[in-house]
DNA sequence: ATAAATTTGTGCGTATGTATC
DNA sequence: GGATACATACGCACAAATTTA
């Protein structure tokens, strides 16, 4: 194995473009001459030629006959695409739509347009995703991280992005290690703290929780249930958090809020807290099989508050997530990172707030 | 003025490329050695390396030490960004996302990706829009028409895009003097007819119709109304048909019948044809803001079987409107149609399809 | 205006290094 | 190890374009 060092034209090659990329070489400046350079460095002509040669190919210089080689003015060279990407876990879950369209009137007015990307949750899908960016030329990267909570083996890939140069901003979650890069969360702890505790507060004691466990989302509104359980004094009871995975979204909430209702000496719960509105409809439609009604039998609340959560059966008191504005929020940030201002803060927490409709009482 | 011919490099150059284009040398076949070459054309080995890089240069051979020089694939070499475009009117509204999603999950497939752009229903927009993607380079364009139903004063635009040889899909709509292009369109023509039959069928008589007026969907759907009403030879009357504009939608239909359900003695009506399920939703709490309930007093329907429809206060008979099956088809067709296949078909209306819930009785 | 000097371009010869078969 | 083929490197001669004295 050589250092590549050896080789003549290899070395004046790396000078000559050390000297353009820093500026001691300027645009239209005349290198010295062949001759020169050879004297200089004691190498033959030729040598020379052979260097200046894969410069002109590179497009740093170019020559002009009797007269000598000038340094490229090359602004310009890297026109930028104007293409954004845009990585999502899913396309048509009901937040995401909002979301883009929040990025989309952002870019749009400053002339960038969205490459949108799904990764369906898989790590996998992700890292090909980011690979195949790489190949593409865009400007910039809005990503929300697969199944955040799992650790990232493909961390290398962001590194990829940082030596390309390309900015990117996390949006809804964010990999471990990387908490200092630029991105925009919901405070989806207090999130979870302020629901529970409304329903605290409305007198429930016996609250069944229902969480992702596959993203941080989940693992935060988790912990925000946890403290207001405490802050109230209400223990915590395992069984009655249900953990679900995005696979199982569908079915496992529903069928372990049967199972839960059907036993109701046992163990009986009086609220249900969902990890989201489409889960809690899910909950009131379980409830609703086994002869429970919401909210007279069981408080449900919801979070997102989408559109299902005002126009479905009854209305959802939920966690207003203010899709638009993150959309808006994280384009901003990117945009201001591409122009490499200064940018102020890069890691900016949304508030929750609550929603309050008819499912609880 | 020279004829370029006294230089020997030059002439080689010139004819191993022939042989390559021509197919004489074909991609990965050995080239003759340099000395080889050197004395056939009876010159020197420098001069044949002079060549030899500057067609290495041109991406037609490449060489590899100690084994020889060959003849490049250059198949892709015209390598396509393997982006295509797709243009909605709208992103967030309720049937855009699995219509989107249908598109990326075919083109995902392929390789493909997805450049988003909205015209937020604006002619202006969508031209603006159109001249952008024919600087960038896409492979394809999935369009929903903007407006369809106003003279389309920008068809230079598509000539451009047939001019550049960017095949191109409509959906959902298409403009005049293009109906020869290819699309996948739905028969709304019909849906407005089986809903309209339906209500008919349970022994409506009085149905007010509510339809969008900037667009071909809703005039198809006005005219399948029309036809059902005649085919069961009730009269149309046009005081029962409410026609509202894009800008007016959240407003106009919910104030309209709010004032028809006013004056009940003039004229009443006991079924409601909704240009869509948004539309039915609002047409619902219109009546119940009159004191009127749904399915009870009068029956409301919807159209494109949403999310809403499903779980909304009353749950919606509507017509099914296959989302993700529309876009996978237009995605379909297009890479048929970038792949210069004998597409058999370019025009597929996709039949639409009842919905039977409780809006209606 | 011309000639000389400078600079890049073309072309050849030779020697040596290094990878592949 | 030997033959072959590409890679690096130097030297020389002359041509063509441009600048300068």
């Amino acid at each position: 194995m050589q250092t590549d060092k050896r080789l003549k034209y290899h070395d004046l090659v790396e000078e000559l473009r050390d000297k353009i990329l820093s500026g001691h070489i300027r645009p239209g400046e005349k290198l010295p001459s062949e001759n020169e350079l050879a004297a200089a460095h004691a190498i033959s002509r030729q040598t020379v030629r052979k260097a200046l040669q894969i410069l002109e190919n590179e497009g740093f210089v170019y020559a002009e006959h009797g007269r000598g080689t000038f340094c490229s003015d090359r602004t310009g060279v890297h026109k930028s695409s104007h293409n954004i990407a845009v990585v999502t876990t899913y396309l048509s879950d009901y937040i995401f739509p909002r979301v883009i369209q929040g990025i989309d009137q952002v870019l749009t007015e400053k002339g960038y347009s969205i490459l949108l990307k799904n990764t369906r949750n898989s790590r996998a899908m992700e890292a090909k995703i980011i690979e195949e960016l790489l190949q593409k030329d865009i400007d910039g990267l809005i990503i929300e991280p697969s199944k955040s909570q799992i650790y990232c083996k493909h961390l290398n890939l962001y590194a990829m992005l940082d030596k390309y140069q390309i900015p990117y901003v996390f949006i809804q979650g964010c990999y471990s290690h990387m908490e200092k890069k630029p991105q925009i969360l919901l405070d989806d702890r207090k999130g979870g703290f302020l629901i529970t505790e409304y329903l605290i507060s409305l007198g429930h004691r016996d609250i069944v929780g229902i969480f992702k466990a596959d993203d941080m989302q989940g693992q935060e509104r988790h912990k925000g249930y946890i403290q207001a359980l405490q802050q109230a004094g209400i223990a915590y009871d395992p069984d009655k958090v249900i953990w679900y995975h995005t696979e199982d979204r569908k079915s496992h909430p529903y069928e372990q809020i049967r199972r839960m209702a059907k036993k109701r000496e046992k163990l009986f719960f009086d609220a249900v807290v969902a990890y989201n509105d489409e889960v809690a409809i899910s909950v009131i439609q379980a409830l609703e099989a086994e002869n429970l009604s919401c909210p007279k039998d069981v408080s449900v609340t919801g979070y997102d508050n989408s559109y299902l959560a005002a126009s479905c059966k009854v209305p959802l008191t939920t966690i207003a997530h203010p899709q638009e504005k993150l959309g808006s929020m994280a384009a901003k940030l990117l945009l201001s990172l591409m122009e490499k201002e200064e940018v102020g803060q890069t890691k900016i927490i949304i508030e929750p707030e609550l929603v309050i409709r008819d499912s609880c009482q």
